[in-house]
RNA sequence: GCCCCCGUAGCUCAACUGGACAGAGCAACGGAUUUCUAAUCCGUCGGUUGGAGGUUCGAGUCCUCCCGGGGGCGCCA
């Protein structure tokens, strides 16, 4: 979704709209006069086809508040709408059903109106009120190092966060949290800038996968083998090893020192150590950019603020907080305590040897992002593991007020917390060495599978264009597998059952979309239909047989589905939806012949029944993040 | 030791934030193709929602305790 999204005017045949006022109404003069507080109808898509199309279900915790029983309460209701004209417009006299359910069947007319109302630039979905900034947190790569299963659901995830919420007409800013600081980064600056001056490494040629092995080889280095060195004692392992070890233990200390005066050279802009330090973000970027790319996932330079950014305000940021004593002393380390927020252990902003760590940095992000930014949500799609740290975090930036608007209210913050990836053996997704896997390699073996997946099913489709079918069902598969389940749980990884044309799947809906694309197609040719006069000249809708009505009464939900998958950041609600809606399809597409309709009226009217779902579906994959196809 | 998250069909996952008989896909079995992509659709089988209490008209969902799994707990990021 690019910028501004579209909206609907007011609509005039809002159904769901309409029935909560009027529910709301009776519900009013069944309790005589006023209603509590946060009396709400609490009006959904009825639950099960035999109760209805709607059901309302507010007079039962209306009941709860006003002491009355809740079956009077419902008959009351239901006994008024009766006689409420505007109410039967639209739909049967509803019935109360069991402890206080209110059931609402739809007038067909009415049914086929919502939809055309519906069948406008905005689908439905309402402009925001009011529109707010929304900054996301996401990708989060480090330097000098390859993404991995991690990054790729803090890119997914938070891709899709992202365009949920532009979808609804929110400003939106991400912001790609790039690990460039710090003792370890300042390791393999070294590292780099030693093996570059002897001539044993070619800055200009550097790739990604030599500067991960750098990286690991410096971190080794200056990491004392305690292990080892524990091992030699206890067992008297002989002189010989004791002094290797003691060896190792001594040039790690030294690697460690040399280690600190490059942080420092680093931090005091020393050109020889900036060049290289700048080379080794410029690869990890690229590469991170390229993932990105590949992913479908709107993460390019200008998202990106990498923590050295932060660097220059860590010192005034942390004496700011000194000053108003929103932080104190403890053990030599300057602390913020957050008992007040209910949280017992303080986050530490200042280290006792006067250096600041990951906790500073991100307070000053907060920061940025609410009162440089003007976020007034700031969404983290970050790792689950890291929840306390952003109880802290959050509670801290509160407490010295760097979550205030301009406006003088206080920011949202979200963590969007995300559970690991497991193997298929239920353990952490790894190669079988124990290393992480590339995420680009994961993408490249889903694009694979996905191409003979292709050739197979559709021969017809020429090398080229398989191969882009390829990269979208490949790609989006993984995607949507990462997408589908809540976040917060594991997920397990499984190329089968994420890239299988059954089932919640992305392929699945894709495959669903092509099937429409296809009849539109095939109209054209074969009788001339264009699909935009289709919608021009507003062919009536006719919702006869119970599969056009299925899907009628499931894209009326649309609009509310994006909304609560937003609001909750849960990407999973909206393909729970998007697959309900694609089966709900796929079983018209098989009972209900559309180009070979039994009359004009009834293929214009399924035309357009194929027209409407198409656009959701589309939009839905959109605001996911995944890519829909013409053919596959 | 303290804190957080998770536990739903043999497997992988849902359940609109407290609503009606807990739903899908896979697997197993049985059907549907002169028709727009069968990459599909329809049906059958499959459950003490980890356990025990509690709250209430109503609990997979909220509270308490237990069991099992994972994670995190100032000076790494």
């Amino acid at each position: 979704m690019k910028g501004g999204a579209i909206h609907s005017p007011p609509m005039p045949a809002n159904v769901p709209e309409i029935l909560s006022q009027r529910l709301l109404e009776a519900m009013r003069s069944a309790v005589g006069g006023t209603l509590p507080q946060g009396a709400s109808p609490a009006l959904s898509p009825a639950k099960n086809p035999q109760f209805g199309d709607f059901q309302a279900n507010g007079c039962m915790a209306l009941g709860k508040q006003v002491g009355k029983p809740p079956r009077d309460l419902a008959a009351a209701v239901v006994g008024s709408l009766a006689r409420d004209a505007a109410f039967l417009e639209i739909a049967e006299a509803p019935e109360v059903a069991g402890p206080g359910f209110i059931n609402i069947r739809l007038k067909p007319a009415a049914l086929a109106s919502a939809l055309d109302a519906m069948d406008g630039p905005a689908l439905g979905v309402p402009a925001p009120a009011p529109a707010r900034t929304v900054v996301v947190d996401l990708c989060g790569v480090n330097l000098a190092k390859e993404m991995h299963v991690g990054h790729l659901r803090a890119t997914v995830i938070g891709d899709a966060l992202a365009r949920l919420h532009a979808r609804l007409g929110h400003r939106v800013l991400r912001q790609n949290h790039f690990g460039d600081w710090g003792l370890p980064i300042a390791m393999v600056t070294l590292e780099v800038k030693t093996r570059s001056e002897a001539g044993r490494l070619d800055m200009a040629s550097l790739t990604l996968d030599r500067l991960e092995a750098l990286y690991r080889h410096a971190k080794a280095a200056s990491t004392p083998d305690k292990a080892a060195l524990a091992l030699c004692r206890r067992h008297g392992l002989g002189p010989k090893a004791t002094a290797e070890c003691e060896a190792q233990a001594l040039a790690a200390e030294e690697n460690l020192a040399r280690a600190k005066s490059a942080l420092v050279a680093l931090q005091s802009h020393d050109p020889a150590y900036v060049r290289v330090w700048e080379r080794i973000s410029e690869v990890t970027l690229a590469a991170c950019f390229e993932n990105c790319r590949r992913l479908h996932a709107d993460v390019t330079g200008e998202h990106t603020a990498g923590e050295s950014s932060y660097a220059e305000e860590l010192a005034p940021l942390v004496a700011d907080l000194e000053a108003r004593r929103v932080a104190e002393p403890s053990d030599g380390a300057l602390v913020i305590r957050l008992d007040e927020f209910g949280i017992k252990e303080p986050v530490i902003v200042r280290k006792s040897d006067g250096g600041f760590i990951y906790a500073t940095t991100d307070l000053a992000a907060i920061r940025r992002r609410v009162q440089k930014l003007g976020g007034e949500v700031v969404i983290y799609a970050v790792d689950a593991r890291q929840s306390l740290h952003f109880r802290q975090v959050f509670a801290g930036a509160r407490k010295a007020g760097y979550t205030r608007t301009a406006s003088g209210a206080e920011a949202t913050l979200v963590h969007a917390a995300f559970g690991t990836v497991l193997g298929e053996d239920g353990r952490p997704f790894k190669t079988r060495s124990g290393d992480n896997v590339k995420l680009a390699d994961l993408l490249d073996e889903a694009v694979a599978r996905a191409e003979r997946a292709v050739a197979e099913k559709n021969p017809a489709l020429d090398a080229a264009e398989r191969r882009l079918v390829a990269e979208a069902v490949g790609i989006g598969a993984i995607k949507y597998a990462d997408l589908s389940s809540d976040r917060i749980k594991d997920y397990v990884f499984s190329f089968d059952r994420m890239l299988a044309f059954e089932g919640n799947t992305g392929p699945y809906l894709q495959y669903a979309l092509a099937r429409i694309r296809s009849i539109f197609r095939k109209a054209r040719e074969q009788l001339g239909i264009d699909e935009a006069s289709l919608v021009s000249r507003r062919a009536a809708l006719a919702l006869s047989a119970p599969e056009e009505k299925a899907i009628a009464l499931e894209l009326l939900k649309y609009p509310g589905v994006l909304a609560a998958s937003a609001e909750a950041c849960e990407p999973h609600r909206l393909c729970g939806y998007l697959y309900d809606l694609a089966t709900a399809f796929s079983a018209f597409f098989s009972n209900c012949p559309v180009l070979q309709a039994p009359d004009d009226a009834t293929r214009l009217s399924r035309l357009r029944l194929c027209h409407l779902t198409g656009r959701v579906l589309k939009d839905g994959l959109d605001s996911l993040g995944l890519i829909p196809l013409e053919r596959m």
